[in-house]
DNA sequence: TGTACATCAGTGAACGCGCGTTCACTGATGTAC
DNA sequence: TGTACATCAGTGAACGCGCGTTCACTGATGTAC
């Protein structure tokens, strides 16, 4: 079943990858609503209609990168939740986690963060999409602790929002922190979800 | 001293608006850094080369975009905090003034999401000092309340940090709702508010 | 108030350039017998 | 195993087009006397 490719199509998906790394690279330092087609081939040195190829245009290549930027994540995220307990041993161990997709993978974190609101619509779908999904996913691992007892399905998913979107911006801001300063960063987000855990031991004081 | 302005320089003030007018309108559809200077032209209706009597380029543009729709909310900010107490009135008073400017201004909310992590460099600096000033004026407000008392600086920062972001955060979310569910972004907002708002009842719990 | 000169916001022609897309092609790989 | 044909990833020339920027200009507004 599994059968290696062909020659063919080792070789095909070998430029195919090579067009995803030269568009990332290139969106370092633009945004993908102005990555010209040319600009990618040029880098990955094809010629400009070898794209057809592989992508019916900028944008399609655009989804295809969000896949490659967090569909891998799913199970990483699950994973990491269900091994550590509460508190914090398990802050510590998320914001590390945070920390390390950023040292290992910066410019699919900088595409994230950028196409996430970008002026090319199937992407920001895309994208919006894997969050919710990152959502839900954090929400069943949620509903299956103790702390959760008592909470509505709102209530819940709410959090689990918060969390997500915490993750987001911590990720944005070990990106952009100046050589050095990840520490203050990690030390920041820590404080943050101590505070959000709180308010969460606290949810159901008043009934 | 405050005299009005002549015919000329009241003509060159009346232009340079509607060149932001017109980018903000583009700028729906696309990201600053795809822009075009002739675009933004000929949807005013003046020569490409008027637009140097304004601006150096699209980014220069671009900063003055970030003054236009950030600039003025200082004030805003500091009187919203100041004028209501704590607990549940201040936080719908805040989430309904988010919905309201995110109702009379949708396109400069838009391109302060969109830009905020964008390809153009010198905006992401405009808005990021603008957020950093917000942060600022909170934590300001925040120091002068009872609630605050124990309180180390960096904490207060810290606090103040996660109520700007879930500010844009809210802001972007009334922007992508689907027309109607605004109550239900409301909603989610306020309890998130909420959740903060035990978190930091409790910082200190433990001493 | 009238006159003569300076300023400067907006013009329009011209430039060289890189863009996305089309098309017929080539030649290595795949397949059927 | 060998042969004959089909597939298809990548090529290279060509196209029309809109881009950013330059330059010398125009004519209404501003200023000095």
């Amino acid at each position: 079943m599994s059968h290696t490719l062909g020659p063919r199509q080792a070789q095909k998906q070998k430029t195919r990858q090579a067009l995803l790394d030269a568009a990332l690279s290139l969106l370092e330092e633009q945004s993908l609503s102005s990555l010209g087609l040319r600009e990618v081939t040029r880098t990955v040195g094809v010629a400009p209609t070898a794209f057809y190829r592989h992508f019916r245009d900028t944008a399609d290549l655009g989804v295809a990168l969000v896949e490659e930027a967090l569909g891998s994540l799913h199970t990483t995220i699950g994973a990491l939740l269900a091994a550590t307990g509460d508190g914090e041993e398990r802050i510590s161990a998320t914001v590390e986690a945070i920390a390390a997709y950023v040292r290992t993978h910066p410019a699919h974190v900088r595409f994230i963060a950028r196409e996430r609101h970008g002026g090319v619509q199937p992407v920001r779908a895309a994208i919006g999409g894997q969050l919710v999904l990152f959502a839900r996913e954090v929400c069943d691992q949620f509903a299956k602790e103790p702390e959760s007892a008592g909470w509505s399905d709102d209530d819940l998913l709410m959090l689990a929002g918060m969390y997500v979107d915490h993750m987001v911006m911590t990720a944005s801001a070990f990106l952009e922190a100046p050589p050095g300063t990840e520490e203050t960063v990690a030390d920041t987000a820590r404080r943050q979800l101590r505070l959000v855990s709180l308010g969460r031991g606290h949810w159901l004081d008043g009934r």
